[in-house]
DNA sequence: CGTGCGGCGGAATACGTTTTCTGAGATCAC
DNA sequence: GTGATCTCAGAAAACGTATTCCGCCGCACG
């Protein structure tokens, strides 16, 4: 065990008393074999404590068992959990990951690709920070967008589906007897915050007492929505919001101005985002983006890729989580 | 550009008109060759679009110019900093990094050094969840701990200065004249947690008002801290946190009760996490651990141990950060 | 008893580099 | 003009594995 002298699949065969070739084949479960020959090959790999060199066998049969993991995002809230969720599928697959951070710095992806490249990488999952789609990237090995999809239909992307979250939580206001809601979304540069606004504008129907109103992520933008809202509708019942932060300024302001959530006002978040969400007073209503499966999901498919096989793009149904933002307590 | 056959070393050495182990040395620049021939030969390369072959490389040079980047802590809030900050100069000296989260489980550390193993990587870099020293990794190659540091002396770590960072919260409040401090710290079970009490605790001398309050890492437990420590010494002028989430909880809870941060009572937080430390009410003053300086530190470090060169173990003192919290606005 | 066939394992080659060793030519001292 | 010294570049041997043939053996069949 500890006697660390490097042992090569030519010990291997050596002491199981076959050639390297056979070793290398019982060792893959290719080729046709004796099924004692195989075990004999194993027993000895086993005894000599034998670990295949990656880079013997990435020149010889052309697979590095490698992808990269480009990211836009620094590894932020966002794509931390999609980047788990396909690290845990690859690496279940003898699959290694290269972190490869961009920082939003076209170089810095030039840089990556070039690295990725000269590694002979199977494949890339690209994420990033927001779902909005972007330019693809000009490769050709195969790709998988994860989060932030591909602006090209040809690809394969694995999305959130911003519409049907907001739904989500429009349906949730309207079963608990919301009928005077107000929308406070984010930037309207950003087209998840229109397109959410948008979608749940448009289920809401007549339930919505004021347009949506645009803002920022922040719990600041929140505390002051409610200001410019309650001027305007001080009958409103129910605020859904753009992003967890926000929500929680929202609950903040309303519980000093003498609010109760959620007896008063209802309000939702979005993203599930635990330390805002939990730590919310009261803990928020939102709906879970399911980012890990979105990861784990964009992994099987580049695996399938890789594989030859051909995987469709998909887009993953966001869950609603209730907590006492909507419910009473 | 597009015309996508793949170029080896052999094409170029045949373009410019050398053999391919001239080439390898006029691109590596080694040997002995004449300045025109190198010239020469990066030409080709340049014009052929050659981008070297990792797997040649590391097969027969014997590095793989790859790192491993080991984390229990699922890219978390410590620990992305500090990759981000390895990362940058480790992919700065031509290294790529595979990223290993174990989750803090030994099965999948165990897998993760294995596949480490089998890559051949140039070493590793090892992070955490936390600053309480860990047990060290068994590999036979260059290994830094960052964060996160090792038990064993003889291990090369990046570690932050915990008691360094309390003491200067504590200075710092003693000099905008602050006599009678609390501390509010998080669970006792934490070295890092005690540690930090106890230094802040050691240079407060007869200026804190009661021993320091252990709880939990987060807001509630701040809020509820607020409560017990007003029962008793109704006259404390400044709350020292373990954390900026309780930091941000004694906040919410001191305004709700009618008290003016700073006025009545100073507040500090830990860390500069962002999130929290900004968006407090009032924004907190607190320390930054400068985890992407520890990052960097760590990858050069590591490049140090792989170059040959004897590194030393390094502690990076953190630095006061100073809003409003405790000076009036 | 010869022919063909199927199951099994070995030999050899390929993968794309780096690196060491060797030798050809040029330069220099005498 | 001869030998020694240098400068440069090529030939060839690694590095550790996968894979493609090829041939051997034993068996069934005619």
């Amino acid at each position: 065990m500890a006697g660390e002298t490097i042992v090569r699949i030519t010990d291997v065969a050596a002491l199981a008393g076959v050639s390297i070739g056979t070793a290398s084949k019982a060792l893959n479960d290719t080729g046709q074999l004796r099924e004692e020959t195989r075990l004999r090959v194993r027993e000895a790999a086993q005894k000599l404590g034998f670990v295949m060199d990656a880079r013997g066998r990435a020149l010889s049969s052309g697979r590095s068992y490698t992808v990269g993991m480009i990211t836009t995002d620094s590894f932020g809230r966002f794509s931390i959990p999609v980047m788990l969720g396909a690290e845990d599928v690859l690496s279940a697959g003898q699959m290694a990951v290269l972190m490869c951070d961009t920082r939003d710095d076209s170089v810095r992806e030039q840089h990556y690709l070039r690295s990725l490249s000269s590694r002979r990488v199977d494949g890339i999952i690209v994420t990033g920070r927001s779902s909005d789609p972007r330019p693809r990237i000009e490769v050709d090995i195969p790709v998988v967008y994860a989060f932030t999809p591909s602006l090209s239909p040809d690809d394969v992307s694995v999305a959130v589906d911003d519409a049907r979250g907001a739904e989500i939580l429009a349906e949730h206001l309207l079963t608990i007897g919301r009928r005077r809601v107000a929308y406070v979304s984010g930037p309207s540069r950003h087209a998840a915050s229109t397109l959410r606004a948008g979608a749940a504008a448009a289920l809401l129907g007549p339930n919505l007492v004021a347009p949506p109103l645009f803002g920022e992520w922040s719990e600041r933008w929140g505390r002051q929505a409610v200001d410019l809202l309650l001027r305007q509708n001080p009958d409103v019942d129910a605020i859904a919001c753009g992003s967890d932060q926000v929500a929680r300024g929202v609950c903040d302001r309303l519980r000093e101005l003498g609010k109760s959530v959620p007896q008063d006002v209802a309000v939702t978040g979005y993203d599930d985002w635990n330390v805002m969400a939990l730590a919310s007073r009261p803990p928020l209503t939102t709906v879970n983006l399911r980012l890990e499966d979105v990861g784990r999901l964009a992994g099987r498919a580049l695996l399938d890729l890789i594989a030859g096989r051909e995987p469709a793009s998909a887009v993953i149904e966001p869950t609603l989580v209730i907590r006492e933002s909507t419910v009473g307590a």
